[in-house]
DNA sequence: TCTTTTACTCTCTTTTGTAGAACAAATAAC
DNA sequence: GTTATTTGTTCTACAAAAGAGAGTAAAAGA
């Protein structure tokens, strides 16, 4: 790719990290990404997409400090940056204006 | 991938085939491509995914007759089917979905 | 028939998508 | 206090999609 174009699958997932915020980190996007799409992933799709999307400037991450149950290890949270912001406002606009040419589709109902 | 997934690429290009209509052939929907994007592919680029999405059922394609322009040659006209057609919808689904949990997004602007 | 234009096909490389094993750290259980 | 269990991330591989461009073909004009 050209390099700044979002992959479908790096897209739905940065948006999860958006829509997670503060509690975005591989296992619970994963959990997440089942929850919201139904779509099951192995955990280690997540975190290759979560690094990929990091290496294009798209998220930050940094570590948590453990918490206090079972299993609690640190955690590497994920956050959107604004250039990851900027590029799903880029490919939802072009989605949008596709779609609107597009009746069948049913654009409007949102 | 999985297989019934719509990749970020054959997506534009499944949509510009539906708004293309009758006239949905390689070198109208890589210009049309260009046009509604912004985005240039090469030629090649263009047919090796629509063959992927004809491999998948979501267009199907035939030829033309000749036209009398100069150079007017019979084309591979596309048409999407009707498994296409509901791919979109899903994939449409579930980032209307994620984007309606973003308010940063501006979604209901449509 | 030679050139130009319009098109598609074929081949190759890079980037994404996907899976899962390996490893690490914290708590629970005995 | 050693061992098992749970919660996590990293590492390694491989398959599929994205992308480029050379090659080929057919029609029309000169």
């Amino acid at each position: 790719m050209k390099g700044d174009v979002l992959g479908e699958f790096e897209e739905i997932i940065l948006l999860i990290v958006g829509v997670l915020g503060q509690d975005a980190y591989g296992l619970g996007i994963r959990d997440e990404l089942e929850k919201q799409t139904g779509r099951s992933a192995a955990i280690g799709a997540v975190h290759a997409t979560l690094n990929r999307l990091q290496e294009k400037g798209y998220v930050e991450s940094g570590m948590t400090e453990g918490t206090q149950e079972r299993g609690g290890r640190r955690k590497r949270v994920f956050q959107m940056t604004g250039l990851g912001k900027k590029a799903l406002i880029e490919s939802k606009d072009v989605r949008v204006n596709l779609w609107s040419q597009l009746p069948d589709l049913n654009v409007g109902k949102i």
